[in-house]
RNA sequence: GGGGUUGUAGCUCAGUCGGUUAGAGUGCCGGCCUGUCACGCCGGAGGUCGCGGGUUCGAGCCCCGUCAGCCCCGCCA
């Protein structure tokens, strides 16, 4: 098809714009072709550009015959600029913004025409490994496009709150130095130094804390970061980071900063939430809700009841009130009747999930309207009914489900029923007060869990080969009141460090600093890092804390799982343009690929063959015996192998094709 | 690294107990149509049943392997 020009056209409205007030008026408007109504003598077309939809019209009796032709040739997703006038409809649409009026065609010009697209762009159900290859036309839909704009939007916001607030904006390498300790690195090797390799930042953390050094005070940077590690649903191997870093801070200044932008950016959704937000620690966190990310949309809370049970026949419980804290049984109850009314069919398949969680049953106890069922119903005299209702807080009908074991096995499985038992009866219960306490669908709950450990034990189960790790990451400054533990007892030390957990989401962690040598060295120390691994890797940091190093702490927020919630939907990748697949591919691009064997010599990635590896004799063994025109067969194919495919044995078989081929020296034989 | 799940027309899916020529809707192509807006009506083309192997007289269906998408565990200082 023969294309127009672009020529001398000048947009004069934006498509989603026109109204009725527009009617006489000439408007020249581009975009895409939705769709083509085509009714033979009377055409009409959906004209879309990034603020919206106008209909086009034309028909035989008032259009130039040409004009008319032309119309019909476009098909959908063909780009087009339209001149007409503006109208006021026949027959409106109220589902449309521009539904009360229609453009009558005046000229139209085919900027580009459009191949079919391989999957249209209303659907929702198409598959997201076709979208992903096709992501410019994904990018298309409505939903990706709004997705964008609101991450746009939240970039602006975020940029000028620090603004106001006087950070400064610094970029910080993007190639740099591999440091042991946290995730796998994206390493990049370097032409220049044979050998010798950066690596792509798992965060700006310690250039930031520098900042600090140099007197920058006020740090923000919204930054590209990289971990090479695994994907999940909330995790991407690059994403972004707000991150910030402040001078002659507390923790409760940091939180201060993050606080006010958190109330922006969700009322931006048009949520309400109140600063300052619950602060939890970390020990409460998993007691209570059996997460350090706990979701307070649901209310309900883990609870002890060991000591109920010290002289229970319920051997299972009792055996855990006995063992001196080491066992203990911990609870959840939802009220209500959805709760109450579970058919034993569910609660054999809670069992089944919570089985599947490594817990080894699922006891449980019920009110209803027949009063109380339990799987120990037998063990549970009246009195005890009565004591363990006023532990739980039982009021009317419902729910309580038992776990036994150590904090760590129960806060697991109580923390995940919590929220799936929680989401199924949210949906069930009619009362919408007991609803809403299951499950507050609708709000937006930030809380920081503050006073992480500073150090866990990593390694085989107290095996030989463990060491303690930083729980947050190696810099964070130690708990002022348990800065002596951490050589007597660093499992006990508590760090200054804080997560923001939304919705049962981490979208932010920090912590303040260490801000001397000496501690530094210290925590080193505690992590396994011996003064001279300390000098080498990070030698630099250490010298900058004894020139003046201010105290100081920050925050990074995930920008990509912000979005995301703030969008209200439940994958990172619909918030990113170009992701990666859960294998950390792009379908579009089709990277990672190959490179050429150049490419690997220039980076000392590859040796060059010839110089590495002589070919030499190479062994033939027939499967059949061999046979003099066999071997010159062979020859022949070894000979076209390229050199650095050198010396071994190569087996064939009576057709002298190669069956197995094993190198004795130099790599692996390639066919 | 482990577990689960999906893969059939361009797209979304159905396909019975292993049995004749693998279907539907939509999209696409052609024709008709002056008030459509998921336009309508008529006709047509379109298949490596992800790939490889096996069992069988016979495989979209059963078995083994493999690739890819998704979800989870491990991992993510």
């Amino acid at each position: 098809m023969k294309l127009d020009r672009l020529g001398d056209f000048q947009r004069t409205h934006r498509n989603g714009d026109l109204r009725l007030d527009h009617a006489g008026q000439t408007v020249r408007l581009f975009g895409w072709c939705r769709r083509v109504r085509n009714l033979g003598s009377l055409v009409f077309l959906d004209l879309r550009d990034r603020w919206g939809l106008v209909q086009l019209v034309a028909n035989e009796e008032t259009a130039d015959p040409e004009l008319l032709a032309k119309l019909k040739a476009v098909r959908s997703e063909f780009v087009l600029a339209a001149e007409g006038v503006v109208a006021e409809r026949e027959s409106k649409n109220p589902n449309m913004a521009t539904g009360d009026i229609e453009v009558r065609l005046t000229g139209l010009r085919i900027l580009n025409t459009a191949a079919p697209l391989p999957f249209p762009l209303e659907d929702e159900g198409v598959g997201e490994d076709l979208r992903l290859t096709y992501r410019f036309l994904d990018l298309r839909r409505e939903q990706l496009q709004r997705n964008m704009v609101l991450r746009s939007e939240v970039a602006n916001l975020t940029r000028n709150h620090f603004r106001e607030l006087e950070f400064i904006e610094v970029e910080t390498p993007i190639l740099t130095k591999s440091t042991p300790e946290g995730a796998r690195d994206y390493l990049v090797p370097s032409r220049v130094h044979a050998g010798e390799f950066f690596a792509l930042p798992q965060s700006p953390q310690l250039f930031k804390q520098l900042l600090q050094v140099s007197g920058f005070e006020r740090y923000v940077q919204i930054c590209r970061c990289f971990r090479d590690e695994d994907l999940r649903a909330d995790r991407q191997p690059e994403f972004t980071q707000i991150d910030i870093e402040m001078s002659f801070v507390r923790q409760e200044d940091v939180q201060g900063v993050i606080e006010p932008l958190m109330v922006k950016l969700a009322k931006m959704v048009g949520k309400d939430v109140t600063a300052p937000f619950p602060r939890l620690s970390y020990r409460d966190a998993m007691a209570w809700y059996g997460s350090d990310k706990p979701d307070l949309r649901c209310g309900v809370k883990i609870q002890d009841v060991t000591d109920l049970f010290a002289t229970s026949g319920f051997n299972l419980f009792r055996a855990a009130a006995e063992s001196q804290g080491q066992r203990r049984v911990r609870a959840l109850f939802f009220p209500g009747e959805a709760a109450s009314s579970l058919s034993r069919k569910q609660l054999d398949e809670l069992q089944e999930v919570a089985k599947q969680m490594g817990a080894g049953g699922l006891p449980y106890a019920k009110w209803g309207k027949d009063g109380l069922t339990s799987s120990f119903k037998k063990f549970l005299m009246p009195e005890d009914e009565t004591a363990l209702k006023a532990q739980l807080g039982v009021g009317g009908e419902g729910l309580a489900v038992f776990a036994v074991g150590t904090d760590a096995q129960t806060s697991r499985v109580l923390g995940d029923l919590r929220l799936k038992i929680s989401t199924d009866l949210a949906a069930k219960e009619k009362d919408p007060a007991l609803a809403k306490h299951l499950l507050d669908k609708n709000a937006y709950v930030f809380l920081w869990v503050v006073d992480f450990p500073l150090l866990e034990w990593s390694g085989d189960d107290d095996g030989e080969g463990g060491r303690y790790v930083a729980c947050h990451h190696p810099f964070t400054s130690p708990h002022p009141d348990d800065l002596g533990l951490l050589e007597t007892d660093p499992g006990r030390c508590r760090a200054v460090a804080y997560d923001l957990v939304l919705n049962g989401f981490e979208v932010g962690g920090g912590s303040i600093r260490i801000h001397d040598a000496e501690t530094q060295s210290r925590m080193f120390r505690a992590i396994g890092i011996g003064e001279e691994e300390a000098r080498a890797k990070f030698g630099f940091l250490l010298d900058a804390l004894s020139y003046g190093a201010p105290p100081h702490g920050g925050l990074a927020l995930g920008l990509d799982r912000l979005v995301m919630l703030l969008a209200g939907v439940d994958n990172i990748r619909e918030v990113i343009a170009f992701p990666k697949t859960a294998q950390a591919r792009c379908l579009m691009t089709d990277a990672p690929s190959p490179v050429d064997e150049r490419q690997l010599r220039e980076l000392h990635l590859l040796q060059d063959a010839r110089q590495t590896y002589r070919v030499g004799a190479v062994f033939f063994e027939s499967a059949e015996g061999g046979s003099p025109e066999l071997r010159g067969q062979a020859l022949q194919q070894i000979g076209q192998l390229t050199p650095r495919q050198a010396q071994g044995l190569v087996t064939l078989d009576p057709n002298g094709q190669i069956l197995d081929a094993q190198t004795l020296s130099g790599p692996t034989f390639e066919f």
